[in-house]
DNA sequence: ATTAGCACTCTCATTAAACGAGTGCTAACA
DNA sequence: TGTTAGCACTCGTTTAATGAGAGTGCTAAT
């Protein structure tokens, strides 16, 4: 039951006038704008036949059509081709992201900001799930006689850092050797890994002071762990959607505004898609049905993998944005690579990038 | 031209009947519901001399009379009395908070919900300005050998620290002078002050290895130093304002939700408000002129201030607010405090400051 | 000074009519 | 047999008119 050349030229034409005019389109405007020598008769037949198939839809009967989510999958997945960008878009991402290139998670807000600054819809932008990360070492500095700080660093450069307050006093070698000790016992596991373990039991019965400072030290650690592995969101552009004709009704655009105050589940939810370019239409959205999806991936030193994302309504420029999306995370890939070729890198809470000191 | 207690009477019924039901109110109402014990007719020539003076509008001239900005500033000033909070609430305040006392940031966010989730409005508790903050120590630890971490620690246990990547390989000495050397140049100095010193000059022509060290790193420490000055803000129940009548317009909505995309300039609006609980109605405001914005400060071991406050329409119960922000701050300033004479119970628990890594 | 009475104003909801975009069908045509 | 012109029909949208309701402002009586 495939379609026909002429259906296919059609339904493109549809898809291109509804996404741009946001209006249901009908067979004359079809035949009038797009040069396909057949009368809107025709073209009415062919309608007929399309929205049949499921193709198109029907808000009443005297309206014109609209494309169905089945018809974005189909010139998602069949029809659309890529576009290149404009010489000023490529010019203010490579611009944008150079400027903060040594600044891990500034650079990634920036790649939010620009997504939506070019696609005009909403945007987001994470960093990287830090689930594999493996754990270089652990430190405990003294800040004052009842104040020190827990520091875990990961084998590529992350960083996370608690504040304690001891409630007895404690001695600089029993940090010290606390520090060689947990740093012994998790070095090179990962903080998955460590945070399933059951820790309590390797309290080694070693000296007094130090048993009890660990004691001390263990919940933090392992909130710190937790801390470590929150990806960090930063969500642009979310008034954009206001402008679309989609989003006049404020119980739509409430609707909308509510997924994203959710930022833990939403988190969630885009940590849990595929890798690569993904686009989810409509329907295929377990939430959002209204809305498309549209994700993709960036590496850091090639292993670790964060994500960026637009969310809008399904009328969208699939072909521009996927584009952009794609442009922007090969950009943000070669910011993230490694100086050299040495196995380890850099990313997360701290500032990454290529030589820090080397770019002024 | 002081107000009769009659006016006074009508004014605050008026505003009473108003905050609840977002409706003009006219004088059949007011007489019912409120035992004056005048007439429809004498409270409508009393409505006619209070709009006069400014404290009431028309929207036209059939509809009922709606206070003016002028009218709850007057409310606010000298009509209006202390609530207490239901027993509810503040289970709610206390049980919340204490979950949490030992996550610094993570504590601050609650405030911000429970501010939203009682008050059912928009809120925001940011972490206090750090512009007193003075340095403790720097640290700089290696991570590999290209890659090494810079540490500031502030004397109250404010970490901040970056990633840095070095171009040439460092030794451990080095990075070990360096970090003495820079803790001596700036201790118990604060961040502003270090921050607007010029510091190339005192490049001291030391060692080779260290002056170049030193080189790298400074663009970093700066940058560092920029990162410990930003306070976190969190922002909570945007989505709440949808519910209200005054936000049914998508326009009115998107303004308000504009207003908090931008977060840098929405903070230091934020950061310039005078300490203690502030009200500002409507035209007080330079922005957002038809809200009304209520802001509160709690003390960090009874030195550093932070803020919270709430959004809303000016239309707005002004006494349940800040009667919950009140108790709120005072619950918050009694949770940072000092630990001071007696150590607290649980082993581990008891972070007092606790800064993320990470900028903003 | 207060109040009852009443005309007047303005908004909002309802209804009806005219409009227009677009379809779906039929019959003619190449 | 596929294509097209023609036309009746449908249905949402716009515009205008109407009436109800709420509330004021004024006047005159108390």
């Amino acid at each position: 039951m495939d379609l026909s050349e002429r259906q296919l030229q059609i339904l493109q034409a549809i898809i291109t006038d509804y996404v741009e005019n946001a209006e249901p389109v009908g067979s004359r405007s079809i035949a009038k704008k797009y040069d396909l020598g057949v009368s809107p008769a025709t073209i009415r037949n062919e309608m007929s036949d399309l929205e049949e198939m499921g193709y198109l839809t029907h808000p009443h009967t005297s309206a014109g059509r609209v494309p169905s989510d089945k018809a974005y999958r189909l010139y998602v997945n069949n029809l659309m081709k890529k576009k290149n960008l404009s010489a000023k878009d490529k010019r203010m991402i490579n611009n944008r992201l150079s400027a903060s290139r040594d600044e891990f998670d500034r650079t990634i807000r920036h790649a939010a900001e620009l997504l939506s600054e070019i696609t005009h819809l909403a945007s987001f932008a994470m960093t990287p799930a830090t689930n594999e990360e493996t754990i270089s070492f652990i430190r405990l500095l003294p800040v004052d006689e009842r104040t020190l700080i827990l520091m875990i660093v990961g084998e590529s450069g992350n960083v996370t850092n608690t504040t304690l307050r001891m409630n007895v006093p404690y001695t600089q070698e029993a940090i010290d050797l606390l520090s060689k000790n947990m740093t012994v016992s998790y070095k090179g596991r990962t903080l998955d890994d460590v945070l399933k373990s059951e820790i309590i039991h390797d309290v080694g019965s070693d000296i007094e002071a130090l048993s009890s400072l660990r004691t001390n030290v263990m919940p933090s650690f392992l909130r710190t762990l937790e801390d470590m592995l929150n990806v960090n969101l930063y969500m642009e552009g979310m008034t954009n959607i206001f402008n679309l004709p989609e989003y006049t009704s404020i119980d739509r655009a409430r609707d909308f505004m509510e997924l994203f105050a959710r930022k833990d589940w939403f988190t969630q939810k885009m940590l849990a898609r595929d890798n690569g370019v993904v686009v989810t239409i409509g329907d295929e959205n377990d939430t959002m049905k209204d809305c498309s999806l549209i994700t993709a991936t960036y590496h850091v030193d090639g292993k670790l993998v964060g994500k960026i994302g637009v969310i809008g309504p399904t009328r969208m420029k699939y072909d521009e944005v996927t584009s952009i999306m794609e442009y922007l995370t090969n950009n943000l890939s070669e910011s993230f690579r490694l100086p050299g070729e040495s196995g380890d890198g850099n990313a997360g809470d701290g500032n990454a990038g290529k030589d820090d000191a080397g770019d002024k």
